[in-house]
DNA sequence: ACCTGAACACCGTTCAAGT
DNA sequence: ACCTGAACACCGTTCAAGT
């Protein structure tokens, strides 16, 4: 047995590099969690020792940084020719969903020390379709700003609630309900009771309603020529 | 030597207890980084031996989730009485002077799973602000969502940003800037040039603009009778 | 140029044993 | 009731050695 060789799913090896180290790093946190990708379980699924990763990544952080960027590849740019407004709009719904397809990208600090090209290039044509709307530079990083805060923080907080489909949803909503001091809490039994266990209720859908906020009021501050402080 | 009892900076070591190693680990995170935080080193914090620790937590996730809430009890409360929106501002300051404080609790998606007594008060009265200001069940749970979303992004943003004081995002700005090929990012680079390098320039100012944008919709809302969902 | 095997300095957590 | 010591099954990463 000199060469066992093969990959964890049993096709055969093929060339390593740092392509298909990040591609396969991102299934595996895909599946699994972040916790779940390790330097030993991730050289498993590629047929290889841990070691041999370092010849494609210099260590796991830019393993983390290589991925991130890997997947701001898949956010939708924006563009000028529909209209500011729409445009942006149907990226920070991309942008979402590629943060809801990987949600273990969505608490990783890293990408903010050195950003790679596609987050660069996102960034540049996000603010850049800001600035040929008419947005002044300080407005434009406003806008920024606010709009990926919220997309961010609206991911955040969509990944760290303990269901996802409808059935499950409700059958949390009841078990917290029964758990709630309805007297201590009773604006939060309220929301439960009125809200979440309402038929039909998704919490993905606010996403939505706070984004049309945000755009409805850089409107609004365009229109009026510039925010408070120019 | 049958005691060397003492704690990591020579203080006697007293009684231990969940409170006291909530404390000690978040002063350890807020020092160290999370990373830094590890059931042995907050031992020798606390003068003991790391498995003692298990006497007052479940585990590691049970000692994260109760960080997290006790952090919670730092936000300042909102009440109804000084009016809602004043009231709503001062609180989201509140909450992210904390967050700013404890950096570590920002990618922490733990205390959504089961929230402590403070979190959970903490959710109660701003929901409660909302419904005594008239919003409805719906528009409140739209506004907590909008709002806290926003608050959280921005503090994760913030906090991977690769400096914190003016001169070192000057600094910083100019390294980028050098290493930025400016025909390919051309806005970026001017926003980094026109915005970020300007005199007095700092990152945790825009928190404000983002906040009064969202608290000015949701005053919209409120004076419209309802958002487009009711 | 790329991969491996052994080793190092860590982790969280268990369990029986002590007091 | 609380704390300890040893052990187990892991980590990321190094380094010399192989091809």
């Amino acid at each position: 047995m000199a060469k066992p060789a093969g990959k964890a799913d049993g096709s055969p090896r093929g060339r390593l590099s740092r392509d298909v180290v990040l591609t396969t790093a991102i299934a595996l946190a895909d599946d699994g969690g972040i916790e779940s990708l390790t330097m030993r379980r991730l050289g498993v699924e590629l047929g290889v020792e841990a070691m041999s990763l370092y010849n494609h990544v210099a260590n796991k952080e830019d393993l983390l940084n290589g991925m991130v960027d890997a997947i701001f590849g898949e956010i939708e740019l924006p563009s000028h020719s529909e209209g500011w407004k729409t445009s942006m709009r149907k990226r920070s719904v991309s942008f979402r969903d590629m943060l809801s397809r990987h949600p273990w990208a969505t608490g990783l600090t890293d990408s903010g020390t050195n950003p790679g090209p596609s987050t660069l290039r996102h960034h540049d044509r996000v603010i850049g379709t800001f600035r040929n709307a008419g947005f002044s530079v300080a407005m434009a990083a406003h806008a920024f700003s606010a709009l990926d805060s919220y997309i961010y923080g609206f991911a955040m907080q969509e990944k760290s609630l303990p269901f996802t489909t409808e059935e499950e949803t409700a059958a949390m909503a009841h078990l917290m309900l029964a758990q709630l001091p309805a007297t201590e809490y009773p604006y939060l039994a309220e929301l439960t009771a009125e809200h979440v266990l309402k038929p039909g209720y998704n919490y993905g859908d606010e996403f939505s309603l706070g984004l049309d906020l945000i755009l409805d009021g850089l409107e609004l501050w365009l229109s009026l020529g510039g925010s408070p402080t120019s």
